[in-house]
RNA sequence: GGGCCGGUGGUCUAGCGGCUAUGAUACCACCCUUACGAGGUGGUGGUCGCAGGUUCGAAUCCUGCCCGGCCCA
């Protein structure tokens, strides 16, 4: 009997997957059946910003949540694996800005709106085609856009509920304000850098006689100090209480008081309390009902309180003072320290507290409720609830929603220009407030005159209810109702705060219901060196090169194999190489298997054939716990181990001869028997494997066993049959193979070469024939040797000399 | 300053009370074995961050400290 692979190509080529790919698209295996009887899995993929190129570790992570939809497909759920693109917000404006050279604030809105739209429009094929080339099994044709006006109408419809239920207020308040984006940003939104700056030690006259030193970053806001405080307990200050200090240039008479938020160790121990440098300065005013003074406009320079240094920047005011201080001898001395700054989060810039009448969305009065909804939620990892508990517990003040800023989506309020009674339009379609007629004729005034508001939202209004949308929240009532809540919200650990945060508040602010059933929170993809990859850091990774290179199913190989879910991961080319290394190996075991016929009838397991079914038994209830988990670390590594150091080293190498029966030593049962088991194996490997390497292992699929996906295909059952105490002995069995090995290397014999008689344990005569083939051993005896002087113990076994 | 996570052969990583500590990669030696040299087989290499404690037994649990990262103040 002559045997041909049916797989003809010696190896695997990852140009392959390109038209795998369109096969899929061709034949839409992917499209969601909204009416299918099955239950619905719903994914919330997090909608890429348009212009957000993936680096490594984001192409990681969507691929990631690709190996969940795929495995839930396999699992038996109609699958909704949504994919939207997020366009809204302060990016493309920025992107805009630069490339025409032009300010938003002095362009015509239409005008700035449309190039916006054109620029996003020109870039967001870019990061589809990554998650194509990705192998993402997404409902690309019934892709989303956050600023289209059917999203958009969903946003300003949720807005204009949570007004009518009395959650949004609008105050005049600090708040934390860009002077480079022009807008208020939420406490969300606020990132921490680290800047070496000087600290400025300031000599400040006590009215009642005497002086004292004051310590501060902001001497260009000593025109707004109201308060000089130092620690209760510090006994170095103890006699200044009720006395009063001279601000320095500006000469008001400040109260000296005692309050703990003065840290004793930082600068003297004393701090000047100014409107508004830090979030300590915002509370005590808060506090202690002080009166805040104004010293920064909105375009970040300095106003007439400031006196002569009105005009100047925030930096060239703090420059100008120093020299004056330092002129009049009060000022000390400065030193260089590390100080966290507050920056926006998109422009880097340092943030300025300045006063601003914004919306806000009420938060504090759920806080409570929220942590009830949160535990009802199953975060995967479980750990990586903490972090968004930790958030929640760490809120103070409710949300900042508006914006002043253009490519967002409109607040839909009308004012009447007389009283300034807002109007807001019945819910229905999307409004463009500063372009469109108000909602209504005739203010109660009796006015006629309405302004449209021209603020937007906070992007986050639109991205927080991306899970409701992609459910056909008033859009698709039915669905909706047989959908809610969503099955799983897929992200990434650094936006706990922002997106997973604001999702769940809107969404409890909506339904009363949680959003989600299940989170799951990946950990960051970093550089070679464990670093975060940052445009400005210089230090990111593209995967398109590697993805050209070593093909996508390596890359996911790669991604799902590199650490356990919730740690962080470092890219590495070498490892990635493992990867396609380990699919080259899988090719080629099943190109060996695909010798040999599929379809066999009368065929008998012996022990070896037993003994593997029983560790593949082990293998898909391992591999099975580890998709449940959605930690796919613990199939990509359970497979590997299997596939490489069990299955081909040790069983396919045990049965070769007898799948092939050259001299006919073996029944045709027998060989049957192997036959069987090989292609048992190697279906069930492929099922296993197919959620993380979608394409190898439909490839190899459709050229040995069927025409159909194997992705259509259910996941792997343990059969109980194919437990067997047999299993047992495999460490044995591998164990005597190596000492087989060992020996003849230790010998400088071939591995094919002959052995003339060889004694084994005891425990491994049931795999006689197959272990005689195997290692072409002529005699092999199970018994324990009488006369050991002709033999040589190697291991577990003995040879003869 | 507070919280969380981590520190395991040269490098990366698993294990998180119990046989001789997992695997990858690199390195060394050997092998053209009827799927695979983009292979295979064998091997060298570790006081599991440090110091105590609990235990018959600790990489694993507890305490303190050192180092790194992230988040928050």
């Amino acid at each position: 009997m002559k045997f041909k692979p049916k797989i003809a190509d010696k190896r695997w080529d990852p140009k392959k997957e390109q038209e795998i790919f369109e096969e899929w698209l061709n034949k839409k295996i992917y499209r969601v059946n909204k009416f299918s009887a099955k239950p619905i899995y719903s994914i919330d993929t997090p909608p890429p910003y348009a212009s957000g190129r993936w680096h490594v570790g984001g192409a990681t992570h969507y691929a990631q949540i690709d190996m969940v939809a795929r495995y839930k497909r396999m699992k038996g759920y109609e699958v909704l694996f949504s994919f939207g693109i997020d366009r809204n917000g302060l990016p493309v404006e920025v992107e805009v800005e630069k490339r025409y050279g032009i300010t938003a604030h002095k362009t015509s809105r239409e005008k700035f709106i449309r190039l916006c739209k054109e620029f996003l429009d020109q870039v967001e094929n870019e990061i589809v085609n990554t998650a194509k080339r990705l192998g993402m099994s997404c409902d690309f044709e019934n892709m989303y856009r956050t600023d289209s006006p059917e999203y958009r109408r969903i946003t300003q419809e949720t807005f204009i509920e949570l007004w009518n239920k009395g959650l949004i207020y609008s105050d005049n308040r600090p708040t934390n304000w860009c002077p480079v984006c022009q807008t208020t940003i939420a406490d969300a939104e606020l990132e921490y850098v680290a800047e070496e700056t000087n600290l400025y030690y300031i000599r400040f006259r006590v009215e009642e006689g005497g002086e004292i030193v004051i310590a501060t970053t902001r001497p260009e806001l000593l025109c707004t100090c109201r308060m000089v405080i130092y620690h209760p307990e510090d006994e170095r200050y103890k006699h200044l209480e009720g006395k009063h200090a001279v601000v320095p240039i500006y000469g008001q008479k400040v109260p000296i008081k005692a309050n703990s938020y003065a840290k004793p160790g930082f600068g003297t121990g004393i701090a000047m309390i100014c409107s508004f440098g830090d979030y300590t300065d915002i509370r005590i005013f808060r506090e202690l009902n002080l009166k805040p003074t104004i010293a920064i406009t909105k375009d970040g320079t300095m106003n007439e309180v400031a006196g002569p240094y009105m005009g100047l920047t925030v930096k060239e005011a703090r420059e100008k003072i120093v020299e004056d201080l330092e002129r009049d001898g009060l000022l000390v001395k400065k030193e260089k320290i590390k100080h966290n700054t507050p920056v926006c989060w998109r422009s880097k810039n340092p943030v300025e507290f300045i006063f601003m009448e914004e919306y806000y969305l009420k938060q504090l009065p759920f806080i409570e409720n929220l942590r009830k909804v949160i535990d009802q939620i199953e975060f995967y990892p479980p750990e990586s609830k903490q972090l968004l508990l930790n958030w929640v517990n760490s809120i103070t003040v409710d949300w900042p929603i508006s914006r002043r800023r253009f490519y967002g989506t409109e607040i839909p309020i009308w004012y009447c220009a007389k009283c300034g009674k807002p109007y807001l339009p019945p819910p229905g379609r999307y409004y463009q407030p500063w372009r469109e007629k108000p909602p209504t004729e005739k203010c109660e005034c009796g006015s006629k005159d309405f302004v449209g508001e021209t603020r937007t939202f906070d992007t986050w209004m639109d991205s927080s209810i991306s899970q409701l949308y992609i459910l056909g929240y008033k859009r698709d009532k039915e669905f909706f109702e047989k959908a809610f809540p969503c099955s799983l919200r897929p992200q990434g650990m650094d936006i706990v705060r922002t997106w997973l945060y604001y999702s769940i508040l809107r969404t409890y602010q909506l339904l009363s219901a949680p959003a989600f059933k299940h989170v799951r929170i990946s950990g960051m993809g970093l550089d070679e060196h464990g670093e975060a990859m940052h445009k400005s850091k210089g230090n990111i990774i593209w995967p398109e090169p590697y993805l050209e290179k070593y093909g996508a199913d390596a890359f996911r190989l790669w991604g799902a194999s590199e650490a356990k879910l919730g740690s962080n991961y470092r890219f590495s080319t070498e490892r990635l190489e493992g990867c396609f290394r380990f699919l080259t190996k899988l090719w080629n075991v099943s190109r060996f298997i695909s010798s040999f016929p599929v379809e066999v009838e009368n065929y008998s397991l012996t022990p070896t054939d037993r003994m593997i079914l029983n560790e593949l038994y082990r293998l898909v209830v391992e591999c099975e716990k580890g998709y449940e988990e959605m930690d796919f670390f613990i199939p990509a590594n359970a497979i590997r181990e299997f596939v490489w150091n069990v299955f081909a080293d040790h069983y396919v190498e045990a049965v070769k001869a007898r799948a092939y029966n050259t001299d006919g030593s073996f029944h045709g049962e027998e060989q049957a028997g192997a036959w069987y088991t090989l292609h048992l194996c190697l279906k069930t490997i492929l099922k296993l494997l197919a959620p993380i390497c979608p394409f190898i292992t439909e490839a190899i699929w459709k050229q040995v066993y069927s025409e159909n996906s194997i992705h259509l295909e259910s996941f792997p059952e343990p059969k109980r049959e194919w437990l067997s105490e047999y299993g047992g002995f495999i460490s044995q069995f591998m164990g005597f193979n190596s000492t087989v090995w060992r020996y003849k290397k230790s010998r400088g014999m071939a591995l094919n070469q002959k052995l003339s008689l060889v004694y084994a344990p005891k425990v491994l005569e049931p795999f006689s024939l197959d272990l005689k083939a195997m290692h072409k051993i002529e005699n092999l005896s199970f018994e324990t040797p009488k006369e050991t002087e002709k033999l040589e113990k190697f291991g577990d076994a003995y040879f003869r000399l």
